[in-house]
DNA sequence: ATATAATACTTCACATATGTAATATATGGA
DNA sequence: TCCATATATTACATATGTGAAGTATTATAT
């Protein structure tokens, strides 16, 4: 059997199709695939705590508040104390982020049909199988 | 058609199963994955330069130049001014860089098996040529 | 021979992650 | 009420990447 290297190509395919993604969207909306990932999350989730980020993107922690803190700098995002628990934020995205997140809406959609050229529909399904098996086995089995 | 999302379960999938995968690599081998990478790209180009090192992985000269000090502190390789080129460095592989790599090479067929669980080999070729596909989009077409 | 261009690498500011430790707040008993 | 514990967020050190700008060094074209 041919040496496959399926984590290495995983990778590669990854680090380099995001470099040029992220260029393009830096170009076309201001924001790069991190921070569109949340505008994303939170167009569903408005109000939400950090911690549902965090599991909602797969992110720990310390990384969505970072990445909050980067966003509320830019604008995209406020976060008020919750009443009710004094340990936590409700996040709210502005009007600009989610006019952002609208303007995303197709691009991802021909980002995705992009990158489906050239394989069947059931190619593509299996390859969506394919990352979503990954995806639960790096959640812990 | 159903939404396929490939993007962010590329990203997804990558970046979950990086994390787990590095917290393994940790403890079996002292590096993580940007620098077995390294190891193993350096294995077969023995005394090649640092612009070699970013073609080969596909990262920038600035990254490379952090990764090779990096690596360097960590006694994993060496660097030698070139004699012919005053602006290149010569990178070797040290003796312990040497044995992390050969010690690196079964746990990497190892998990690429894993990855491969529940799949038939024509579906990881699907999977392969995909990836490939994706590969070849991103470094410009 | 010398001005110019290309190359190889470094440095800087920043974005994005991780993990650990510290801090703040809540909550459920004694 | 007060403490132990759980939960939430922040702070810090570090790893890893990007792009832009800078520094030598080498190559090239008058």
């Amino acid at each position: 059997m041919a040496d496959r290297r399926l984590y290495y190509k995983l990778n590669q395919a990854q680090h380099l199709l995001s470099k040029r993604v992220d260029a393009e969207l830096a170009g076309a909306l201001g924001i790069k695939t991190a921070q569109l990932g949340a505008v994303f999350f939170l167009l569903e989730h408005d109000g939400c705590m950090l911690k549902e980020i965090s599991a909602g993107l797969g992110l720990n922690n310390s990384a969505i508040t970072t990445l909050v803190v980067r966003m509320e700098k830019g604008g995209l995002l406020t976060r008020e104390s919750c009443s009710v628990d004094g340990r936590s934020y409700r996040i709210h995205l502005t009007s600009k982020a989610k006019a952002i997140g609208q303007k995303a809406i197709p691009v991802a959609k021909e980002l995705n049909s992009m990158l489906s050229q050239g394989f069947s529909d059931e190619e593509i399904d299996t390859v969506i199988r394919f990352l979503d098996s990954i995806i639960s086995i790096a959640k812990g089995e």
